[in-house]
DNA sequence: TTTTTTATTAAACATTTGTTTAGTTTTAAA
DNA sequence: TTTAAAACTAAACAAATGTTTAATAAAAAA
């Protein structure tokens, strides 16, 4: 691993556990264990830096959904189903740096990183609105909002993982429990929302 | 309005728009036409401050649910129904306070506001979860999960309005389309969620 | 009215912040 | 081997931050 990269990294981490703003450029060197100025030598600045970050993180991410919409072993509902466990798979194992991104987004103070976050986020959206598009056109789908089905499935998951408080209160737990590495839960969310998903798209249950 | 208030009323616009470590002291000094050494001598910090804001938020949220759950004239789904509505029409009015709550959550940098934060996002949690145990003891609706169902509902509000860049991305928008006062999109939303909820939580449909 | 408490101010304070400089070492090219 | 470019460092810089101080004005209590 580069020096650059070890930056980006401690960058990573230490955005997504205490948010930029809350991240000194001292914490990453030190984090990274290289000196202060290698931060701007390299990236410029810190909001350089962030958007490094970001398009970093844009480079390993593969859109997995596109290949499922012309996929013809499987019928519609199973490709919902699919694509309902590939997300919560994503989110569980990288739910601190979806909510930097959230975060960044629901505040807009840097212009330049909306649209490459707001990629990263959305990168799936188009073949998944497609696959229930076909289902609907094929006859077992109801005519339902293609858009808000879509961000009733993204909410629903991205909303339990706001934090382990938030998590705890909904779901009436201990203090001690924590959301993000509970596979029960991972578990017991697939099967809500693909429940949820059958009862409102399908035609025949 | 005293000029306590004055502050908090400052506070409360400015955090929204940018954030807590966006916004300074002198920001809000400047806002609310006072010196900045009045925010400590009323608050004693910033930190302090913020606490302020969020129990005078707090006062002014009374749970409009706890009264729902024995009213003999509406049926289960119906009340529902009131209750996506409600939560529509907060969210929509109160969009970027919400987001700030949100953020700070998600980051817990101040444990102190934890739950009187949890307390104002979650404060009909309970009587929402009541109506729909009891519809499932009356027969009328399904047993579902009712905790997630209920992170359903609100995560799916809360998520289409996380920001204007993601709700057009979402919806293919074009950039000037701004959600949050947004009529039609009010519209849409209720009867998307309120049909989902029908389709999930009814048993004759 | 005098006294005491509360409210308000401008200025200073101490830290922390991101960034730059000027110099040094290391690496690679000529 | 000499030279030029790149990598790296410690220190300094300037600006912004939250907070405190010391003094004054206003209000309330005696």
């Amino acid at each position: 691993m580069t020096k650059k990269e070890t930056i980006i990294e401690s960058a990573i981490k230490l955005f997504s556990d205490k948010g930029f703003e809350g991240t000194s450029v001292r914490d990453i060197a030190t984090h990274a264990d290289v000196n202060v100025a290698m931060i701007n030598y390299y990236f410029g600045s810190k909001d350089k830096l962030f958007e490094s970050v970001v398009e970093y993180k844009a480079s390993f991410l593969r859109g997995v959904f596109s290949e499922l919409v012309n996929n013809k072993k499987l019928s519609p509902i199973e490709k919902i189903d699919f694509m309902i466990d590939q997300l919560i798979e994503r989110k569980f194992s990288d739910a601190k740096f979806s909510h930097l991104l959230h975060r960044e987004l629901s505040l807009e103070l840097r212009p330049q990183l909306r649209d490459a976050i707001s990629g990263i986020l959305l990168k799936n959206i188009d073949p998944v609105k497609t696959i229930i598009k076909d289902g609907i056109k094929v006859g077992v789908f109801q005519p339902v909002d293609i858009e808000l089905t879509l961000t009733t499935v993204i909410g629903t998951i991205h909303y339990l993982l706001t934090s382990d408080t938030i998590c705890q209160k909904i779901l009436g737990k201990k203090e001690g429990f924590s959301a993000f590495q509970n596979k029960h839960l991972k578990k017991r969310l697939s099967e809500h929302t693909k429940k949820l998903m059958r009862s409102h798209l399908l035609k025949n249950k």
